[in-house]
DNA sequence: ATGCTTGCAAAACCTTTGCAAAGTT
DNA sequence: AACTTTGCAAAGGTTTTGCAAGCAT
């Protein structure tokens, strides 16, 4: 629940270098509630310019702190990464919420269905759409 | 294997008009090997419009001719869809091919980890990078 | 000090729109 | 004949660039 904190952290801990703009995005990510676009992150940050906005969204995916989330429409969203290792989405239709899961015997399913085509597996993505628990 | 016809045959079915533009984008789009962008479609059909392309190559999503394929790095392609139905892809790192694969037990996982989260679910989409069997 | 980061504003892109003309059924 | 679809060219929106000035380390 505590995720302020926790995107600061993760950053400093990537290597790069903490800066005025950066602290702004990344307030401006631990504050959002659900999946934002990087035109929300720059209106929740409007002392950051455009270029940098861009700039630090993408640093934060490379780094892990965020996750991009394939929406069903195909458009992209991103959201703060609650873990850092590898997980799937729930994405609801209804409010938009997106929900980490993981599920080792799906990843199983995954390796063994690679297997099965002769595929050496480097990495995959799961995004589920429907309603979530609150919404039904 | 016999890809060209069907796409034409498909289209058809759809209850939409053919027309020349349509031909021209079908064509392209079953002449090409592997995943494509928009654009190299309507490099392929110079006799179509630039707004023809991007308008025909949406309907022909909607009508499940071709697929929309996410790749790793966030950009999207594009591929004539070998089956209509529900289907998965391997996409490699290499040559870039993609393949279509289903395996009913990573569906049934899939199905499995939405109940278990609480989620009604209407789609998912899972994508596998790696390397094909050709390329390894 | 050194080298990375920023902001600006322009450029580059990509996709959509409006509408009259042309085509399909 | 009625209704769709097209092409054009312009508008719209998003993302990137180049570079000098400003920071973090």
């Amino acid at each position: 629940m505590t995720s302020g904190p926790t995107a600061f952290a993760r950053f400093a801990e990537s290597g790069n270098r903490m800066t005025a703009p950066r602290r702004a995005v990344l307030a401006a990510v631990s504050r959002a509630k659900g999946p934002f676009s990087i035109e929300e992150i720059y209106d929740a940050a409007p002392e950051v310019g455009r270029a940098t906005a861009f700039r630090t969204m993408k640093l934060l995916q490379e780094v892990g702190v965020v996750c991009r989330v394939p929406l069903e429409d195909g458009t992209v969203r991103y959201q703060l990464a609650e873990s850092e290792t590898h997980h799937h989405h729930l994405v609801c239709s209804d409010c938009g919420s997106v929900a980490e899961f993981n599920d080792y015997s799906l990843d199983q399913g995954i390796v063994r269905s690679a297997a099965a085509a002769g595929f050496e597996l480097d990495g995959h993505s799961v995004e589920l759409y429907g309603r979530c628990s609150d919404c039904r």
